[in-house]
DNA sequence: TTGAAAGCGCTAACAG
DNA sequence: CTGTTAGCGCTTTCAA
């Protein structure tokens, strides 16, 4: 089946080319009598022009790549809609790149999107979180930043200026410690994370400024990372309480651990909040599906692929942009935190 | 900063364009000393050719749109896994495009992959779910179908001959009910989905066959539909709970009503299984979030993305594929769900 | 207002 | 093996 172009639609109207372009475009006066005739016959064959012809003169496609490490986790999906929500007023389309963290992958999504001209890219995970970030991997970021515009999500790059919108991690994590001692607890442990990954050692380091501050011991033996998965609350939250003293609250680094936490904690027979508080990370939907339902900190997820949009579009028309966006993060309190009880 | 192109490389490697082409593409026969100078430019300037005028001349993008109704539903980020996953070694790209289950914004979207000339486009939830899709609904969707390849995932268009990958929901569901039955409970209740929603409708259905089948009434004040989220699970489940004689086993539409069920429950000081019974859905992760896990029919969700773009991949081949595949989902029996126990 | 013609960056005959 | 040249489908001068 042939596809029609514009130059069926300029023969069957008797015009030229250019006509059909300035009716299509509105980009040049037309007598109204020829843009009917033009616009009828376009009606007639659903002619629609072809978006890559359009976007090789125009150098614009319409179209900004998204990578992120886990599609499944539902923190990233969050991030995905609010994006979305705010590029589809502008005409944007969105590639979605699934990078399972793998800089191998990044790397050959980087390569894909830049061939295909994307606007814009918005990155998130893998590299960018990474504490010792080879400088080959950040260059190539920076390099792409350079010819496309470029968001970090939640991230960044060693000595790199490229933009980013960021929650405001430690502040989140201090907000949650804070709750903790202001329920009396003096015994706090930490679980879930990757050790060399930015996020959670910016939350360890809250953990442990605000157990510093409040004159409480930093026992190393409850600060225990390995991923962020369910299964690894649930391990984490097993070897705590191997211990000889069990602590009587515990911060998780995201809402997966606190869940799988929750869950050791109930079939080993504790209660929570009253034997035992247990404070998640995200507030990610699963945390009010729990029960109890978790208390956690809310990082305006949705918010952080809006303004990711809103920032890459206005890089996109060259203005000028500040470098970095500080999104305040929330404690959301519900039912997995309680007052500290002497045994 | 200049775009650089085939002229550069051919320019500073003293060859013509073609032969740029030819290395770049290995389509012909290039004297090993000639490829070496120009892939030796092509590496300098970290030369990338633009995939917008490839795709203009070959007719093909390497891009497939996605379609879904809600990017937050764990469901279909699993689909979009599976998909990806599949895909990537075949060197496409996806378009993401998250419709809210919203007529028009699935129109709006089918027209803007159109435009951008996607190979294939995977489409789900949405219209093809409605038991009366209207016509110029449907005949969009099959008329797109006769330009670009097409999959429905899940569901149907009426008379329409637009390729699928179905899960069986009827079998899923019967499983589902069977098992039930198998333990003993007589007094069975269906809560979730929306009535005029095909899925939704095949489960009521296989539901109600597998009452008539063991003998067993069908109680309309049993089969509650509103829609398919955690908080209409709980609501349900009161309203269950409000009548005369409550029943002993609940199945639900999917996993979240199935969590806003045992949520409500549990409130109620229901013991989960000995009190009531609840089955799920989908097998999502939330299923082995909640406490108790939660016994759901798993319908290969991961599967369905492979399958689709397996087929996707074929039609864009030009292979002949059968219309219809059929998923056979399972049943995963978990803690939710026990034998009856008379009260 | 309109048309002719020159590209956008690349591939693919067709010659040599 | 390699170069010349004509497009792919559209927009955009430049003239008329």
């Amino acid at each position: 089946m042939k596809t029609i172009t514009v130059y069926d639609i300029a023969k069957e109207a008797n015009v030229s080319v250019a006509t059909v372009s300035r009716v299509l475009n509105d980009t040049a006066p037309v007598k109204a009598s020829t843009r009917e005739k033009v616009n009828a016959v376009i009606q007639k064959y659903q002619f629609q022009p072809n978006a890559l012809a359009r976007s090789l003169i125009s150098k614009a496609t319409g179209m900004i790549g998204m990578i992120l490490p886990d599609i499944t986790n539902p923190f990233f999906p969050e991030v995905f809609k609010g994006a979305e929500d705010e590029a589809r007023a502008k005409g944007y389309t969105f590639f979605l790149c699934n990078s399972g963290g793998d800089y191998r992958r990044e790397s050959e999504y980087l390569s894909a999107l830049k061939e295909k001209r994307v606007d814009g890219i918005i990155f998130l995970g893998g590299r960018i979180n990474a504490s010792r970030c080879s400088p080959e991997l950040a260059s190539e970021v920076a390099e792409l930043a350079e010819q496309i515009p470029v968001i970090l999500v939640n991230g960044a790059l060693p000595k790199s200026g490229v933009h980013r919108v960021m929650s405001d991690e430690t502040l989140g994590a201090e907000l949650a410690m804070q709750h903790l001692i202001d329920l009396g607890h003096r015994d706090i442990a930490f679980i879930g994370g990757v050790a060399d990954m930015i996020p959670t050692m910016q939350k360890v380091k809250a953990f442990k400024k605000k157990l510093s501050e409040n004159g409480l011991p930093i026992r190393p033996e409850w600060v225990l990372n390995k991923d962020f998965s369910v299964e690894n609350g649930k391990e984490l939250m097993a070897e705590l309480l191997r211990g000889s003293k069990r602590p009587s609250a515990v911060m998780c680094v995201n809402d997966f651990t606190a869940v799988g936490a929750v869950k050791t904690a109930i079939e080993r027979g504790l209660r929570i909040p009253e034997d035992i508080s247990i404070v998640g990370y995200d507030d990610t939907p699963l945390s009010t599906t729990v029960i109890p339902e978790l208390t956690t900190v809310a990082q305006r997820t949705y918010e952080l692929g809006k303004q990711s949009v809103t920032l890459l579009h206005q890089l996109i028309n060259g203005e000028k942009t500040k470098k970095v966006t500080m999104l305040r993060p929330e404690l959301v309190v519900r039912q997995s935190t309680g007052p500290y009880r002497a045994r």
